[in-house]
DNA sequence: TTGAAAGCGCTAACAG
DNA sequence: CTGTTAGCGCTTTCAA
């Protein structure tokens, strides 16, 4: 550790008013052009643009809300850990960014109280929208929030009015894993479940689980469907598969909700001088980073959340300019068969 | 894809104007009272609050921000797909959330424009202080920036008089690892190098190789280090693997400078029917949780990310109250030996 | 200890 | 098409 001293010695940015000087021109003139407001003549625009240029102006966020709009939109996740969330923030990047609006991150945590709280801050920055992503607040309090402000919500299946929501087709994810499986020979198949915040049925949680449900009907295979309550997690995969360990008829395969409680299933088979399939066959959600790499290389879905993001972007950006019916997207999941699923042992 | 509609209801939220009004006292006594600041009787501080309590008051940030400060602090980094950047912002956030200040995130993707543009973006939103996760800008530029705004830089190890730094001590890891792998054995050890914006000596990245070369000098085995230079991204690590296949005096052990690089090597291995530390031993960096998991069980070092967080946190809150001497924190690493290094074939 | 008034940088009426 | 002016919600002098 060093230390040394030195005073800063901060400058001044250039506001509206000295671009309007610089210029020679009236402020609202200037701020028309930085809005692109219609009614300024070329030459204006010009003038103004190149003051601009030569202060180096940067508008001010905070006393453009004050009057108007930020132009920068808040996103809410749990954390910032999910590779995934990292893809949908990509692409809703991408669209944003058309039409210079920022985007601006809060990491709002596991329960409904501080993901509230955190949704409460990035409404009192005067985000112009906000997207949460896969939020664990009730419905109500998201029917609340979008009274307030344009909302986008990924990753609940939500029939609101009140908001746009986008997702993907987890019924049919799980529809897929299971086909797979049951192609494969398997019939006696466990799913893993969340059983965590199990009170929202809008979330993927609860979906997918009524999709494997669901599936393993329609192949007359209700009988042999297991549930294993566990929690999405690298140790709730681990605890799944000691559970998996005591079952009176053990499944030859298990669909695990999703890869972080695949990849804890994996581990703890791996301690225990096991792996997939070999000891049963295992399917994830997610198509993380990690379900692709050589040893790992676990079946899994692909949710494409850059296209996900994109459309996300789109649909905050209608609603930012006054769309006011509501649109729900479920898109469609791929399934990505890799090495961990296999026809069962005879 | 559903559709309905809806009219938006927006309700005016309670201004500090409202709560002087509710408390019968004049703004300025209100807005004392809010920011906790010196000359209010016991007497008005309790209306007030009781009034702001009964109208859910919560203070507009931009408006603070146009006079005073805004509470919040924002971080940049390049994506937020690194789980190691998760638990930074964990650890900076315990920090800040103790004095009642918000974190705010961007990402500023992997170039220095774009990074620089994301810092722009920061401060023209008025934060208070900026963090900088790992940034690719030069050290001009940090300066610059330090000049504007209270800075403090996470993986740098800088020396500027202007800006506060925490990091790990890359020099010190590379030599855990490179003494790790010499006591089992190992003589010829390859390191592979982030070729990629190689400029600004004080990154990690050329940090740790030098700390590699050291150490092997101490060891008397210059003549047998190797640097391939790749990228530390899966790719580059599937790249490396290729490259090692092509040397000449193969080594015994790989240093792959990052956990993400390991875990490309991996694959590659993998795909071609090998593992590790069968092919070689093979250590990561950075203690991620993939490294973690069973199946790869990668040995690495770990940086504490989250006391680095609190270090983080507790700097800028000094920079933000006044602070000008710099501060440049170096913390330990820590060896996690795990499955993919042994003693060298013989 | 309290309050009145000015002003932060910008936008939105409204006049010219 | 351009300029003048008021005011967003808050903090900060400065008087009382």
């Amino acid at each position: 550790m060093t230390s040394s001293t030195m005073g800063p010695t901060r400058q001044k940015r250039a506001t509206i008013v000295d671009v309007a000087h610089h210029a020679g021109v009236s402020t609202a003139s200037a701020s028309k052009v930085l809005r692109n407001a219609y009614g300024v003549s070329d030459a204006m625009r010009e003038r103004v643009q190149a003051s601009m240029d030569a202060l180096g102006y940067r508008p001010h966020r905070p006393a453009r809300g004050m009057r108007g709009q930020t132009f920068t939109v808040g996103m809410m996740a749990s954390d910032i850990e999910n590779p995934f969330f990292s893809i949908i923030a990509d692409g809703i990047t991408s669209v944003l960014k058309t039409e210079n609006y920022e985007l601006l991150i809060s990491t709002g945590g596991y329960d409904s109280a501080s993901q509230n709280a955190s949704v409460d801050a990035l409404i009192d920055h005067q985000m112009d929208g906000l997207i949460l992503i896969a939020p664990v607040v009730s419905g109500a309090d998201l029917e609340r929030i979008a009274r307030d402000i344009p909302l986008v919500v990924v990753g609940r299946h939500s029939s609101s009015a009140a908001l746009d929501s986008v997702s993907g087709d987890d019924d049919l994810g799980s529809a897929l894993v299971v086909d797979h499986l049951v192609e494969l020979g398997h019939r006696r198949i466990a799913f893993v479940a969340n059983h965590q915040d199990q009170l929202e049925p809008d979330r993927p949680e609860s979906v997918r689980l009524a999709g494997f449900l669901g599936a393993m009907d329609r192949h007359g295979l209700g009988g042999e469907a297991v549930v294993i309550d566990s929690r999405w997690s690298l140790e709730g995969g681990r605890e799944a598969a000691r559970i998996a360990d005591t079952l009176e008829h053990p499944p030859t395969a298990v669909v695990a909700g999703a890869d972080v409680t695949a990849l804890g299933m994996l581990s703890e088979l791996w301690e225990t001088g096991r792996s997939a399939p070999a000891a049963y066959s295992l399917a994830g959600y997610d198509n993380s980073r990690t379900s692709s790499i050589g040893p790992i290389a676990l079946t899994t879905v692909d949710q494409s959340g850059f296209e996900m993001g994109q459309a996300v972007g789109r649909l905050l950006l209608e609603r930012i300019s006054g769309r006011t019916e509501s649109t729900h997207l479920l898109l469609e999941p791929q399934l990505v068969p890799r090495a961990t699923t296999a026809a069962p042992a005879v």
